[in-house]
Formats: structure tokens, sequence, C-alpha cells
RNA sequence: CGGGGCGUAGCGCAGCCUGGUAGCGCACUUGCUUCGGGAGCAAGGGGUCGGUGGUUCGAAUCCACUCGCCCCGACCA
């Protein structure tokens, strides 16, 4: 493998798709259009999933596990939702070498195996709401895959909820926007448009999707999270009925929501550089390396006492990690965390010994500052926290920078292609002004965001008054 | 599926045009010296040249077919 990484600005491509093999995030499979998940992305994952699934439980929901193998007939009840899906199914045909009687789908989302289930349990208004949650894997076939962003088969969380009334199933979606948002902000440290998806852009079989839509740094946007409104659509082709208050039979109001491993690919994007990626101390899974340096083995073993002192007494407080390793040098190791996005670096060596301190290196600017050994209790948090902050402000900079108003039609056309980013516009809500802009241009409506309807404007595309204010992008 | 590119050592590549029995860098092994931004020297190990068939005294090299992968477009989290 090459010693550097390709330069973003010579090929954004292939510097996204160095950083993810050489950060040994993920390598390609023998399967086309899969891939493995190498245990440095497997780490990030689970940080991802921890932070994600303790606040699921706050707020109320339990995790479940339903069958990889859906009957091919369920999916076939909703309407919408096996158009949508119907193109990128895999099927199996043939279980113990015999031909199946019912060809049995390998889940592409869950709605309709669980809502199946759902019918069976649900009988009353007191077993309402139901607030369920899956981390599973499911396959969609893609025709193009990259790596985390779009691939055959991936990880991620499915929150299924049924609902007795309308309001209720609104107040849980977008209970979980906000949760998802939150996340975004808080643990992702990547600035998020809230936002509604047109008619077009929705989710197969939702009354309405809501979404969480990032911008990478290459101009692109990346939807980061969904969370839908089902109302009534499955619940009436799957039957799940209750019995209310007053004793009538309703249909239950529903709500399904997720984010997948493609998180993982929106913080290589959203934050990495030419030197690889860079984490947020909030879910990288080292939060700091130590790097001692030493020449004689005098030197070697007073280093190796005072790190070994310094990870007992920090380890409590962060995750931080050791690199003793002698075959290398320090300075290899200095690339090679850098590589893998490892916030702050703690560099040890005889002239810090010398004078009671360390440097402390971080990765945003590679700047070095020294901290005194006996502060490094209180500073390190401190610094984690303040980097947590920059890197978030950073992304800030970056989308307010690029999200610009969108002019006239010919002025978008233009400044979509040169300069990317987000573009603010008015729509006048027909579809076929946003299949005309999408096939112009190859931007999509990324959505109606939830702030900001206030005012009202001129169809980018056909020029009719509007109050529906969008975000226009070309996206992942 | 359309367009472009590539298959030669674990990785990145040269060699192919003009056939003569395979080479470079990194990585790996051993030893010594090194270690504050990808260490140096020395000695080693490792390849059915994607596959099949053909042309030829002889094929990584020429011809035909085939398989696979990557990138760009149409579908999507």
């Amino acid at each position: 493998m090459s010693k550097v990484i390709t330069p973003r600005g010579e090929d954004a491509a292939r510097w996204y798709t160095d950083v993810v093999l050489r950060s040994e995030l993920a390598d390609y499979s023998p399967v086309k259009g899969c891939m493995v998940i190498r245990p440095q992305g497997y780490a990030l994952w689970e940080r991802i999933q921890g932070a994600l699934d303790a606040r699921f439980k706050e707020t109320g929901h339990q995790n479940a596990y339903f069958p990889l193998f859906i009957p091919e007939s369920f999916l076939h009840k909703e309407k919408a939702h096996v158009e949508g899906f119907s193109p990128e199914l895999a099927v199996v045909t043939i279980g113990g070498g015999k031909e199946l009687e019912e060809k049995l789908v390998v889940r592409p989302t869950s709605e309709t195996i669980m809502y199946s289930m759902f019918a069976k349990w649900i009988r009353s208004y007191r077993d309402l709401p139901l607030l369920l949650n899956q981390w599973s894997n499911v396959v969609r076939w893609e025709m193009r895959t990259r790596l985390f962003l779009r691939t055959t088969e991936f990880l991620w969380q499915e929150g299924h909820t049924a609902h007795a009334t309308e309001p209720e199933a609104e107040a849980e979606t977008l209970k979980i926007l906000d949760l998802y948002y939150d996340f975004a902000h808080n643990q992702m440290a990547l600035p998020v448009l809230k936002g509604l998806k047109s008619e077009q852009e929705k989710f197969a079989g939702a009354l309405r999707t809501y979404c969480i839509e990032a911008l990478m740094q290459d101009g692109k946007a990346l939807q980061a999270g969904t969370s839908h409104n089902l109302g009534q659509n499955f619940s009436k082709v799957f039957d799940v009925k209750f019995q209310n208050r007053e004793g009538g039979t309703e249909h239950v109001w529903q709500t399904s929501w997720g984010v997948s491993t493609r998180l993982i690919g929106a913080l290589v994007l959203g934050h990495g550089d030419d030197a690889g990626l860079i984490l947020p101390p909030a879910l990288a899974p080292t939060q700091i390396v130590v790097v001692p340096i030493w020449k004689t083995d005098e030197e070697k073993s007073t280093v190796r006492q005072t790190v070994e002192k310094l990870i007992d007494s920090l380890a409590p407080h962060v995750r931080i990690h050791a690199d003793l390793r002698e075959e290398v040098s320090p300075g290899f190791k200095f690339n090679e965390w850098e590589l893998k996005g490892v916030p702050l670096r703690i560099e040890l060596g005889p002239r810090d010994l010398a004078k009671g301190q360390v440097m402390v290196a971080s990765r945003l600017d590679r700047r070095k500052e020294p901290v005194p050994l006996g502060e490094l209790v209180v500073k390190l948090p401190e610094l984690l926290a303040q980097f947590q902050r920059s890197l978030y402000d950073r992304a800030l900079k970056f989308r307010n920078d690029n999200t610009r108003p969108a002019g006239t039609y010919s002025e978008f056309k233009e400044q979509i292609e040169t300069l990317g980013g987000f573009f603010e516009a008015y729509w006048c809500r027909n579809s076929q002004c946003e299949t005309k802009i999408k096939e112009e241009t190859k931007a999509t409506i990324r959505c109606i965001p939830l702030d900001g309807q206030d005012g009202e404007g001129a169809c980018l595309f056909c020029g009719s008054l509007s109050r529906t204010r969008v975000i226009l992008a070309r996206a992942y």
C-alpha cells in the first residue's frame, strides 16, 4: 500500500477510499458490493451503538430481534412499500436443497415482519404505545456501492413503534428526529438540518419522512438519519388493531426510524483531512494515545515507568492507549495515529521527564503544547471537550460558508456545478418542477427545513409564488 | 446496464510496443546501529505474470475468448 493518502484536492473519491482502507476501518470483501468492517471500524460502530442505544432506552424503547427472512407475500401487502423495494431485493428460493413453497426475502427493512407480529401482540389501548428497536443487518441490492456510504449489506438500527393516536405517532416521529439531531451535534460533532422529505424522496410506505441532512466537505449532502410517520398505512394492511377506551376498534398509528453504518462514512467525509481520519472525542474508541520516546536503555526504563503510572491514573477518566511498540519509530507512530484519527497524542521523552511534563498534540491542528504531569488528570478532559467543540465549530463554519441562496435558476445551475454545497430556494411543491431540477442539475431537494418556513418567494424552477423553503444539493 | 481504467510477490508498480524464461519500491525475516515527525546499513525469503485456448523452437509480451475489480453515469440509507 502506498505511504500517502491521495490528497483530497486531487481526487476526492480516491481520498475517501484511501482513508477508509488505510485507517483500517473496513476492507473490500470477496462479495461484490459488500464490505468487511475491521476492528477499528467496528469499535467506532460500537461507540455509536452505545450512545444511541442509551438514548433509545432513556426514551422508553426496548430492543428486540426479528428474523432475517421475510415471506415474500408480506412485502406485497403495502403497495408503495413493495414498489419502493422490489428492485433491490435479495430473494432466497432454495432451502435445504429444496425449492421453497414461498420465497423468502432477505430483509431490506423490517416493517412487514415486525407488524405481522404487532397484530398478534396488540389487543387494547393498554398495550400501547409499543416502542421497539432492533439492531441488525439489512440487504439492499444496490447497483453502485461505496464503503460505508452504500453497501449491499449494512448494519443499522430500526425503531418501530405503534400508538393509539395520530398526534402521538407524530410526536414520536419528531422526538426521534430530535434525538438524532442531538446525537449528530453532540456526539458526531456534525451540524445537521432537520427537515421533511418531499413526496418523491420519502420512505416507501410512509405518510411523511423527516430527516437529518448533513453537508460533507466535498460539497455533497448526506442523509444521516430518517424518521417516518407511517400513519395507518401498514396497520391497515397487517391488521394491527386495538380496542380503544370507548370500546371501539381502531388501527394503530405507527412510526419507524433508523440510522446506519453510513454514519461512519459521514464522520470520514465530514471531518477527515489529507492526513486521514479525525474522530470526535465523544465517539473515538481511543481518545488519547501515548507515544513514549527514548534513546538509551536507562531512558527506556524510566520513560516506561512514567507511562505506566500515567495510564493507571488516567484510564478511569479517558480512553487512553500507550503505544509501546519498539519496532517502529516515534515519527511513524505519530503518522499512524493521526491517520486513525485519535484526537489527542501525548509525547513523553527524556526531555519532558526532566521538566516534569508531557507534550500534548492535537489532531485538529497538529499543534503541540506542554502540560505538567500533575495537571493531566484535569487538563486532558478539558482538552477533549474543547476538541469536540472546535471540531463542531469547524464543521458548522464550513456548512455556513457553503450554504447560499440559489438565486435565479441559471445562477443555481452554474453554482451547483462550480461551488457545490447547500442551496436555499423556494419550491412550488409540484413534483414536476422537482423532477426537472433533478434531471437538469443532478441536485435534489434534500429537505424542507423545519425552521425558517415563515417567508415566501418564487419557485426556483417555475417561478410561481411559494411559501415552501427548501434546501437543494447534490447528494451521496 | 452504458462509458472509462486496471489485473505481474502481501501492497503499489515497471517490463508488453520491438517474444528469449521476471524486476523495482514498500512491507516481511535475521543481525547491528538507531529512536523528539513515516530510521540506516547488510544479508535473506517470497511470484501457476487473473483464467482458457491459439500462434511460435520459445509467450508476462502477439491473437481470440473469458472472469474479476475499481472509477464515472442511471437506482438508493
